[in-house]
DNA sequence: CCTTATCTGTCTATCGATAGATAGATTACG
DNA sequence: CGTAATCTATCTATCGATAGACAGATAAGG
């Protein structure tokens, strides 16, 4: 008896391996811990996701869609840029009341040197993705500056809030994740 | 014939496990290949470091005491805040500009459920170390600011530049860094 | 309807590589 | 001689990955 469907399977592997990744990084994933988590076998893992490279991609990738979607939700139903990124830095502050996880593609990161190439690529994806929604969100407060400036800007903040989770996460204290955002508040960098 | 000291043999082993860990993380530190680099065996390295933690303990107590001092000589030599404040971005560019390296423990703060104790304990020194010296370079400017003010914002200075490092080595573009520091100091976040 | 063939998902068992760590022999210095 | 440093050799554990078997579902042909 089959007790779940081929997609049900690898959404658990890969729930699963977010989870572990989100905690742990990338090279703390591991095909039998994985597998002992969701009920199967190691070799079955491999079925699903035929090497490490493969999951990896693919956890990124969905970590990147549907981060998107939630952001494009968000700029659709929006009260204001200001709303915007108040909703933006919660994202980041959840993952860390969450067990002290962090952003996936932020951990995945500091793991650059070990990562297959298809699992880079998606990494880079992630930040393009977060600097082109932030663009747009600032494009409401300053609708003068120009393109270029706007994506400065929008880097800048993203990556001032992926160090204030890493920080408050070395340190797992939250509370510094959320005085650093308010003195990117107070100081303008985040509207 | 002994080649070389004790002590010779110990920084040997830290230099290039240092170097290791900047690149690739506490995670990839492997007794053999560290071995391999300074030319013994790894049980020699054992013997100098009994275990990984021990290793990984020692190498940031003396990231932590290298880089102290290093600012103190800045402070006292200072040409103003401002001058301070290049010399520091300084820093976290070269070890990008130097094999894509990373703060030693901004690397470990990612990987910090792998640490043993004894090195989270060094992770957390090392952000304390950081923020003390930034708390007085800004003291210079804002001398009418609050001690608990200073400090919120010398962590906040600390976090968003860990975090161009981060993001800029993820996508290996140092251009990210440079724009994101110019930003930050643009908004006034660093002086 | 029935049988034969194929496909799907998981299993057991195992591979070679590598990890950190240790015991005990050996070498070299003073 | 004694001790400090390194060696050889090995242990246990875990890693990603693969081969081959098997049960159950599905599909095809008669």
């Amino acid at each position: 008896m089959m007790a779940r469907t081929k997609t049900d399977m690898r959404e658990a592997v890969m729930t699963a391996a977010r989870a572990t990744v989100q905690s742990r990084g990338y090279n703390a994933l591991s095909f039998r811990e994985l597998a002992k988590e969701v009920g199967i076998k190691s070799a079955s893992v491999h079925y699903h996701f035929p090497t490490k490279g493969d999951l990896g991609a693919a956890l990124a990738r969905r970590y990147t869609e549907e981060g998107a979607a939630y952001l494009a939700e968000l700029l659709a139903t929006s009260e204001g840029p200001t709303w915007c990124m108040d909703r933006y830095t919660e994202i980041f502050r959840s993952a860390l009341a969450n067990d002290n996880r962090m952003c996936l593609c932020g951990i995945m990161s500091a793991e650059l040197d070990d990562l297959p190439a298809e699992v880079r690529t998606e990494v880079d994806k992630f930040a393009a993705m977060n600097v082109g929604w932030l663009t747009k969100v600032l494009s409401l407060t300053k609708s003068s500056a120009s393109e270029q400036d706007l994506k400065e800007h929008a880097m800048a903040i993203f990556a001032a809030i992926e160090g204030a989770q890493l920080v408050a996460r070395g340190c797992r204290n939250i509370g510094i994740y959320d005085r650093a955002i308010r003195a990117y508040r107070t100081t303008g960098l985040i509207p």
